[in-house]
DNA sequence: TCCCTTAGGTTCGGATCGCAAACCCACCTC
DNA sequence: GAGGTGGGTTTGCGATCCGAACCTAAGGGA
């Protein structure tokens, strides 16, 4: 990003009003951003995140809940086959408008901490044409929906 | 992102080798975000960081120096007219790389907690067109050197 | 009926981290 | 050589994080 590649000494939006200042007070750190990542490959059992990042419950607890109470994901109970009813945390809108960010996010570390070794592929689901997130004009955007993932199988893992 | 919408019980590509994990490490807090932010802005000498973000003194050199051991910025010294070598950090071509990051951060932000109000458009440098960081086709994705920005005025800040 | 198991948490010290304020020092100017 | 400024480091304390132990409600079985 350069508008004039001089150093500036002040930012051209003040923090108060920065979108993604705000979007940090709502995710904040690491174990939030692990749990959204779980979220959006629809792992929502809380021993299943647990079990899958690594993170303590007490943690999990206070992370899931601050999520909830910011609209991003909710806890839905839910019934598998004869069980007893379970419940699940599932995005909501706002949090599914939210992978995209996540998804960059990964594009950078295959790109830079994996030496371009992507674990998961992307597509459109319509074409089945490679996607990513990227800057981009509006006509150009594809919908959330249209994205479909397929793991890649590589030796190391 | 759905490939069923069934509830998952592990995610499809385990932490160890998910891009975004590994991106975390890296970049794990608030803070770290909000000085790549002020990069991104060519905001790069420490008193200015500070000034703008608030930020502790002893986190913000912690946290830069860890940005510069990661690749992601570096120390340059600099001079501005007759005054004495000042440093400032920039980002490297792998820190240049997480703008999208925090454009699709912003973007969220923006959308979901300001009510769609953003404080910045973004244009494509050549043609003037409006773009963000969205879901896209390769081909349909714009480098990063054709970005443009201009704050937008509104009336509450 | 009473007990056992499991999911999904809550509580509790001890270790770590973040914070503000104080201090430091090289460089530059006067 | 006295003072100012940029760019930090040190210090002490309060807030967080951590792992382990504990808790509780809902089924299921004897």
């Amino acid at each position: 990003m350069s508008n004039s590649d001089e150093t500036a000494r002040r930012a051209p939006v003040p923090l108060a009003q920065c979108g993604a200042a705000l979007a940090l007070d709502i995710v904040p750190d690491r174990w939030s951003w692990l749990i959204l990542r779980q979220l959006m490959y629809s792992v929502g059992r809380f021993a299943d995140i647990q079990a899958d990042i690594g993170i303590p419950k007490s943690v999990l607890a206070a992370r899931l809940s601050a999520l909830v109470e910011h609209g991003v994901a909710e806890r839905r109970p839910y019934r598998d086959g004869t069980a007893r009813t379970r419940h699940a945390y599932v995005l909501t809108r706002k949090g599914r408008d939210l992978v995209p960010v996540v998804l960059a996010l990964m594009h950078w570390g295959d790109a830079h901490l994996k030496g371009g070794q992507s674990a998961l592929a992307l597509t459109d689901r319509d074409t089945g044409a490679p996607v990513r997130v990227a800057l981009t004009t509006d006509d150009a955007a594809l919908e959330l929906r249209r994205l479909s993932y397929r793991p890649i199988w590589n030796e190391d893992g």
